[in-house]
RNA sequence: CGGGGAGUAGCGCAGUCUGGUAGCGCAUCUGGUUUGGGACCAGAGGGUCGCAAGUUCGAAUCUUGUCUCCCCGACCA
C-alpha cells in the first residue's frame, strides 16, 4: 500500500506526478498497458497498446512522407566496419554504444553453447543508416537527373545506451528513417528544412504537443552533419525532450562514401544528403506530456479506440436490450468519420465489472469512455465521461446528440491536449532572465525526490561561444535549440554578459 | 562506465540486523449479497524469496560472484 493520503482524491496512477515523476512514469506506462521491459538489458516489449499508438504515428507520417515524393525501402540491419569507419565524426560519435556480431554459429563446448566461426570482417547492428544507404546510393546516382533521390525506411536500430529509460532511451528502438540526395546546397537544405516542418506540424497536428523549432547549436548536432534541426517539447517537469530532427549532412558522407553525379556541365560533382528521423520516442514523449495522475490521455488522433463503449449489466433481465443498444450505437458510430478515418469504436464485453472496466479505459487514455445502462437505453441517452475533463464527471446526453456531436467532440478533445500543453509550455517558459545569478538561482538544485518544482525553459541571448557552455554542464542544462522565430535584437549573453543578438532555449533534457 | 538504492505471488510491500525452509494489501478464482457504478462478506489458488557458488544439521536471512532495474553523473533519439 501507498502512504496514507487522507484527505487527497483517490488517483488511479501512484504516485502522483508531484510526489515522485520517474516513479509516476513508470507506473503510467505500466497502467496503459503501452510497453514493459522484457529479460534483454535496456529493450522493451512494446504492447498492443502502445504499438497501435505506433502505427497510428507510421500511418500518418508515411502518408506525409509519400506526399512529399519519398518512398519506401528496406536496407541490412548488418553493417561492415569499413563501411562504418568511412566518416570520421560519425564514427566518433557512434563508436561508444554499437553492438558488434563477431561470429556467425554457435558450438557446443563441455555442453555449454559457446559462439564459434569468428567473422572475417565484424558486423555492426545499425544505429542508423547513412553508410549502408550511401553506399547504395553512389551505385545508384550517376547523373543530374537520377537527383534528388528520396528514399525512407522503416526500421529498427540499436544503441547501446548506457542508461535506458523505458520508450525514451532503449538500447533498440524502432524509428523511422529518411535519406536523400541532392544536387546543390539550396535543394538539400530546402528538403532538411520541408521534413523539420513536417515533423512540427505531425508532432503538434496528432500529438497535440507544442513544440519549438530551431536549430542545434554545434556541439549538438549530429555526428557528420553540418546542420542539424530539430522540434523540442516540453514534459510535464518542465525538461525538454527532442521529438524530432532532420539534418543537412552537406557533402560530409558523399565525399567519404564517393557519392558522384555528372552535373549540366558534365563535370563530376559529390553529392548533397540529408537525414531525418522519429522514433517510438515518441510514445514515451506522449505519456510524459499529456499523462495525469489517472493515467495516459490520448490524442483522439491516436487512440487505437477513440470511443469506448462500456455496457453496466445489472442482471440478465436487461442484458439483452443493453448488448443490442451498444452494438447499434457501435455501428452507428463507426459510420462517422473523423480525421479522415472511420471512427475506431471498441465494445467492450469483458466480464468483469462495468467500474472496472471504465477506470481500465481511463488508464489507457481512450478520449471517451461510454457506459451504458439500463436506464440509458430507456431514455435513448448515454452516459459519457471524457478523458480530457474528468474533473467535469459524467453527462447523459441524448444518444442521437452525441453521435451527431462526436466529431466535434473529438476535434475538442484534441485540441484541449494541445491547449493544455501550450499553457503548460508558455508558463514554463522564462523570458526575463538576464543575468547569470538568475540564471543559477532558476536552474538551482533539485529536490530529494528528484522532482524539479522551478525548472523548464529559459529563453534568453547567448553568445555563440561553445566553450561558455562548460560552466552550465555541472547544472544538467543544456541548450536545446536555436529557435527559427528571433527578434533580433542586441542584447548580452546570459552566460557571459558579452553582446549578444541571438535567442536560445536552454532546459535540461531527456 | 563512476556513485547511491533495490530485486520476496500479476502490482505495491513486510520479513533479512538477531539463520529454523514465507506473510500483508490490491489483483485473480469460487460462492453469496449488492450495484447509475473504481462495492461488500466468506473461502481458495498462486512464490525453487533475481541467478550461481560457498558456509551450515538447516539460508529469503551470512559470504563471494553475477545479472537486472531505479536515482544522480558522463553519452545519446
Amino acid at each position: 500500500m501507498n502512504a496514507p493520503q487522507a484527505k487527497a482524491p483517490k488517483t488511479a496512477i501512484s504516485p502522483t506526478r508531484a510526489e515522485n515523476y520517474s516513479e509516476w512514469y513508470q507506473q503510467v506506462v505500466r497502467a496503459s498497458d503501452m510497453a514493459e521491459l522484457s529479460g534483454v538489458r535496456g529493450c522493451m516489449i512494446i504492447k498492443p497498446n502502445g504499438y497501435g499508438i505506433w502505427e497510428l504515428m507510421q500511418r500518418d507520417l508515411d502518408r506525409r512522407f509519400k506526399e512529399t515524393g519519398h518512398e519506401n525501402c528496406y536496407f541490412p540491419l548488418f553493417i561492415p566496419l569499413s563501411y562504418f569507419q568511412k566518416e570520421a565524426d560519425h564514427v566518433e560519435g557512434f563508436a561508444k554504444e554499437m553492438a558488434v556480431v563477431t561470429h556467425h554459429r554457435l558450438s557446443t563446448k563441455n555442453g555449454v553453447l559457446v559462439p564459434d566461426g569468428e567473422l572475417e570482417e565484424p558486423l555492426i547492428v545499425r544505429p542508423t543508416s547513412e553508410t549502408v544507404i550511401g553506399v547504395a546510393m553512389a551505385k545508384w546516382i550517376k547523373s543530374y537527373r537520377d537527383l534528388p533521390l528520396l528514399v525512407n525506411q522503416w526500421a529498427n536500430v540499436v544503441r547501446w545506451e548506457m542508461r535506458p529509460r523505458l520508450l525514451l532511451r532503449t538500447a533498440e528502438f524502432l524509428w523511422q528513417e529518411g535519406h536523400t540526395a541532392h544536387e546543390t546546397y539550396e535543394d538539400a537544405m530546402a528538403e532538411t528544412r520541408r521534413m523539420h516542418e513536417i515533423y512540427r506540424q505531425f508532432v503538434e497536428e496528432v500529438l497535440a504537443l507544442p513544440v519549438v523549432p530551431g536549430e542545434k547549436p554545434a556541439n549538438e548536432r549530429f555526428p557528420g552533419a553540418v546542420n542539424s534541426f530539430s522540434i523540442e517539447a516540453m514534459m510535464q517537469d518542465g525538461r525538454a525532450l527532442q521529438a524530432g530532427t532532420s539534418h543537412y549532412l552537406g557533402q560530409n558522407f558523399s565525399k567519404s562514401l564517393d557519392i558522384q553525379f555528372q552535373n549540366r556541365e558534365g563535370n563530376l560533382e559529390h553529392v548533397h544528403t540529408t537525414s531525418w528521423g522519429v522514433s517510438t520516442r515518441l510514445l514515451g514523449a506522449l505519456v510524459m506530456a499529456h499523462s495525469d495522475d489517472n493515467g495516459l490521455r490520448v490524442p483522439p488522433r491516436l487512440a487505437p479506440w477513440q470511443v469506448v463503449i462500456v455496457p453496466v449489466l445489472r442482471g440478465d433481465s436487461d442484458k439483452e436490450s443493453v448488448l443490442a443498444y451498444c452494438e447499434s450505437l457501435k455501428s452507428e458510430l463507426q459510420a462517422q468519420t473523423y480525421a479522415g478515418d472511420r471512427l475506431r469504436v471498441k465494445l467492450d464485453k469483458r466480464d468483469i465489472s462495468g467500474a472496472d472496466k471504465k477506470w481500465d479505459w481511463i488508464k489507457k487514455g481512450a478520449p471517451l469512455v461510454l457506459e451504458i445502462g439500463a436506464r440509458d437505453v430507456e431514455g435513448g441517452k448515454v452516459c459519457v465521461t471524457r478523458r480530457d475533463h474528468l474533473d467535469q464527471g459524467k453527462r447523459f446526453p441524448l444518444r442521437s446528440e452525441f453521435i451527431a456531436g462526436i466529431v466535434d467532440e473529438l476535434t475538442a478533445i484534441q485540441q484541449g491536449l494541445f491547449d493544455q500543453a501550450l499553457a503548460f509550455m508558455t508558463s514554463r517558459t522564462v523570458t526575463d532572465i538576464k543575468t547569470r545569478a538568475a540564471f543559477d538561482a532558476y536552474f538551482g538544485k533539485n529536490d530529494e525526490n528528484g522532482f524539479v518544482g522551478n525548472q523548464g525553459f529559459v529563453r534568453a541571448k547567448w553568445s555563440g561561444d561553445l566553450s561558455s557552455l562548460e560552466s552550465i554542464d555541472e547544472l544538467g542544462v543544456t541548450i536545446r535549440c536555436i529557435p527559427f522565430d528571433q527578434d533580433g535584437k542586441e542584447g548580452v549573453c546570459v552566460l557571459t554578459g558579452k553582446p549578444a543578438t541571438q535567442d536560445v532555449i536552454f532546459a535540461r533534457a531527456y
